[in-house]
Order: C-alpha cells, then sequence, then structure tokens
DNA sequence: ATATTTATTTACCGATAGGTATACAACAAG
DNA sequence: CTTGTTGTATACCTATCGGTAAATAAATAT
C-alpha cells in the first residue's frame, strides 16, 4: 500500500507563503511595469532571495504569467461575476461598478496591470506584451460574447453592434 | 567689424540633421518608452554614434525632453491649433478629430508619446515620468482654461463645469 | 602653412541587469 | 543515527545598461 497522500512534503519546508510573495510580485509589477520591476525589487518586496524565486516560480517571465493568473483570479475577478449578471445592462454596469472600484481602491497601484506593465517596452518584453495583448482581447472578446447572447435573447436591440459596443465599453474601462 | 553673421560655424561641421535626429530618436522612444529604449536602440536609429548624441542633445533624459518638445510642436500641435477655433464645439470637434488622426496615422506608432513612453517605469525614470505628468496636466489645464472662456462668453451653458468637461475630453483622447 | 575649434571614432568605464553554481540547513524515510 | 530530498544563503557569472576619455578628422582663422 502507497504512504497517506496528506503526509508532509519531503525535504525542507518552504519559509515563505507563496500567495503572499505573489501578491508582493503583483504590487511591484503593478507599479514599475514588466521591465521596470528588476529582481532586486522583486526579491525585496517579496522577502525572499534570488534562488528561492527561481526555484519556486521559475525565472521573471514565468513568474509574471504566474501575477497574471493571479490578477485574474484577484483584482479582476469582478470581470467574470459582471458578465453572469442576468441582462446587458446589469452586466456592464457592474463591470464600470467593478472597474471603478478597483481604480478607486487605495490599497491597489493606479491604472490596470494587465494595461500599464507593458505597453511601450524594449525588445526582452515583447513577449510577455504580447501576452498582454491576448489576454486583454479575450477580455474584449468576452463582452462580446455576452453582448452577441443578449442581442440573441431579445435583451439588445436588433440593430446593435455587440463588437463596436464591447470595444467602447472595454476602451471606457 | 565684427565677422559676418552668416559665416559658416567654426569647427568641423556636424555630419547630421538634428531635426531628423531628433525625429528618428522620437520614433524610438514613442514604440519602445523612455526605459525601453536603448542608448543602442537611439544611436542605431539617428544614424549617429553615442558621443556624437551626448555632445548634440546632452544625456538621455535631455534628448528625451527635446524630443517631447518636437513633439508638441510636431504631432500634438493639433491641440494648439483646435483651442484657437471660434467656439468650444468647433474646438472640441478638433481635438477629437486631430487625435484620431494622430492614432490612426500609418505612418505614427500606436497611441500617445505623452501617455506611453513612462506609464509605468523604474526608479531611474521617475523623474522623466513626473515631467510627462505635468504636461498631461498642463494639456488638460488648456482645455479647461478654454472652456471657462467659452462659459464666460456664453459660449458654454452656465451649470456646465469645464473642469469635468476638460478632465472628460483629455481622457477621451 | 600652423593653430584653433568642433565632431566623430574607437575603445573603454563602473553599475546593474537577469540568472546560477555551490555549499549549507531543515525536513521525512530507513 | 544515516540517507535522500528540498529550500535557503552567499557569492558569482555574463551581458547590457548609461556614460565618457583619448585620439583622429574636418572645418575656419591667422
Amino acid at each position: 500500500m502507497k504512504q497517506k497522500k496528506t503526509a508532509r512534503a519531503l525535504g525542507r519546508p518552504r519559509s515563505f507563503e507563496t500567495g503572499k510573495a505573489l501578491d508582493a510580485a503583483m504590487k511591484v509589477f503593478w507599479c514599475k511595469g514588466y521591465e521596470g520591476a528588476s529582481l532586486s525589487d522583486l526579491t525585496k518586496a517579496m522577502g525572499i532571495n534570488r534562488p528561492s524565486l527561481y526555484a519556486a516560480f521559475g525565472d521573471k517571465e514565468s513568474l509574471f504569467r504566474k501575477v497574471l493568473d493571479r490578477y485574474d483570479n484577484g483584482p479582476a475577478a469582478y470581470v467574470q461575476e459582471a458578465l453572469k449578471q442576468p441582462t446587458a445592462r446589469a452586466a456592464v454596469e457592474k463591470l464600470m461598478e467593478g472597474a471603478a472600484d478597483l481604480a478607486t481602491a487605495s490599497s491597489n497601484p493606479r491604472g490596470c496591470l494587465f494595461v500599464q506593465s507593458a505597453l511601450a517596452c524594449g525588445d526582452g518584453a515583447e513577449a510577455v506584451r504580447n501576452d498582454l495583448i491576448l489576454r486583454r482581447d479575450a477580455g474584449e472578446k468576452a463582452v462580446r460574447l455576452r453582448l452577441k447572447h443578449a442581442q440573441a435573447e431579445g435583451d439588445l436591440p436588433r440593430d446593435a453592434n455587440p463588437a463596436d459596443l464591447a470595444r467602447y465599453v472595454v476602451t471606457v474601462i
């Protein structure tokens, strides 16, 4: 018979919580952008040393992607919630409300991590910049699909253009 | 009697036109941002060597400021023109039109140099970031003053709020 | 011609970037 | 205990960053 699955992990235990560390990294990337955040900034904020960061999260780009995922499920989770609203109108209202809350929450840095962390950047950040573009496009597509769905239900006028409306909403946000 | 004022300047003449060089630098900063644009990127695009750049424009920050001034008088000159329109309505229309032209001109990089060249950045770029914030605020203030002027003339309703309107217009741009 | 002035070229500087090799510490299994 | 496994700490690597010293080239002045 195998060991209990709940047995403690082998080897020396981590001296930090990965979640807290990712939150600290998120704040740094949010403030300084992907390129502006140096490894020294990150390790200092996360309270860990460089090799620990590398062992736990991979290189800088990999860490950034993990931060983006966490952002999706944390500060940006309001988007998925908003799209579940019964009407298009309520969904868009929730979107705006969530964006406003996020922007004005004093505990957060200014702006949106997805937008400002790699808007204009050097060659080394082009990969993450493209990733961010894809994620923003995915967000716009989700809104567009929600609006199309609403149109099919008669919740939105027939002559409305879901693609344009989605683009408008996302831009305003 | 002194020499003719039109005499050639002393010493070896420049091998490049400063205007063209600044335009090349502008494009680099526009695409890659202040920090993302390395001196190697800049000198390569400008077609000159590092010490020539330094001698002609000063250090990187000084070069960037000269580029910003040139941007003001070039791609962003439509703003000053728009504010000279006789009515507030016409002024705002010209502003929007100019912004749209600028954004869609295929010869230009995407977006606004003032916005994206140092939105989120490392410690070394904080000075230029603050300068950009000041310049953006100055632009908003110019619009606000124009609207206030319009209000005093009766061109804009008494109950309108020039500050809010100006903020709105600038944000949309 | 020579001297003076300014620009360009080459080669280099110290600082910092992202990333890692190596040695040591803390845990479970045997 | 010893062994195996994983995490931490120190110190270091190479590449690139922004910036510059020294020598050379091209013009005017005398």
